[in-house]
DNA sequence: TGATTGTTGATACTTAGTATCAGTTAGAGG
DNA sequence: CCTCTAACTGATACTAAGTATCAACAATCA
């Protein structure tokens, strides 16, 4: 039912991305461009490696930090700073914008601010130049938001 | 010349603030704390170590884990998530702020946003509730900005 | 079909960080 | 001042991220 080797378009474009660098087409690359594609959500290392070792348990865990450092270089996966360390992401978005994650579901969405050069400006006010800035945002996503208990008093549990 | 035992006042607030949790004094906390408070720049969790060891070569790296975490649960420090892994910082400010790192010389400063509700605004178009979010600057500071070769043609070299 | 060069998996290493646990000690109460 | 106990400690060991190395291998070009 799930296609396994996940979104076709979002596959499509890291092999094109691979292939503009020069890069060879292998099958453990294949695999794991597979496996990424698949991936619904923001993935830990270990998930990764996981899934791929699933598929082909010859393919070796180097292999599968190399391919995610080629494709961030891409632009096509992007690591975010989890709480709990750090996460993985297929993101085709290419304009600049910044990652929500839902700490109930782990689902990812992005999302651009009206004034993105606000901060740019803030850090000029203390003389700084800016290089780069990096915004995560943790929250919940509206499906995990109607999920939620109706009859939970403001201040619930922990 | 450089005080050794670093910012007096930085360690008296780290003090208490460890007190007001009725935990107890002991002598490696008292070295990690003056280490930490000696610290200009955000440190790596082996600078750190490196220098605790120096002081004291009993102390155990996990004890200098354990008071991290109990500084960083007191909001005293702080841990950035740098390109080249992670960073703490001391940091005595007590309202919301971010930080910027200078890329040249690790320096940090702080500073804030004139809407920060912004960020809030911008996920909850996209349905999702705002848990707390995280901002990360990289730039160059100051100091770093006037020493830069003025006879650089505006493509300088990597 | 080669030859070349990029790629691979194995191995080993570094660093962050956590878990466990027996021994030690701060410091409260008597 | 002493005693008791919970907090704290260092040692050890473990998981996980990530990088380096290197000989074997295979994709592609001629």
């Amino acid at each position: 039912m799930g296609p396994r080797s996940g979104d076709p378009v979002a596959l499509r474009l890291m092999e094109r991305a691979l292939d503009a660098q020069g890069l060879r087409h292998t099958l453990p690359r294949r695999t794991i461009l597979e496996v990424v594609a698949a991936m619904g959500h923001p993935f830990t290392p270990s998930e990764l490696t996981e899934q791929v070792a699933q598929r082909d348990p010859h393919i070796g865990r180097a292999s599968v930090f190399r391919l995610l450092q080629l494709l961030r270089g891409c632009g096509l996966v992007e690591r975010l700073h989890g709480p709990d360390g750090e996460l993985y992401t297929l993101c085709l978005a290419t304009e600049h914008h910044h990652h929500v994650t839902c700490t109930v579901c782990g689902r990812t969405a992005t999302f651009s601010l009206e004034d993105d050069a606000a901060v740019g400006r803030a850090v000029e006010r203390i003389g700084y130049r800016m290089d780069h800035h990096v915004l995560q945002v943790f929250g919940v996503c509206p499906a995990c938001r109607d999920q939620e208990q109706p009859s939970l008093p403001p201040e619930g549990p922990r």
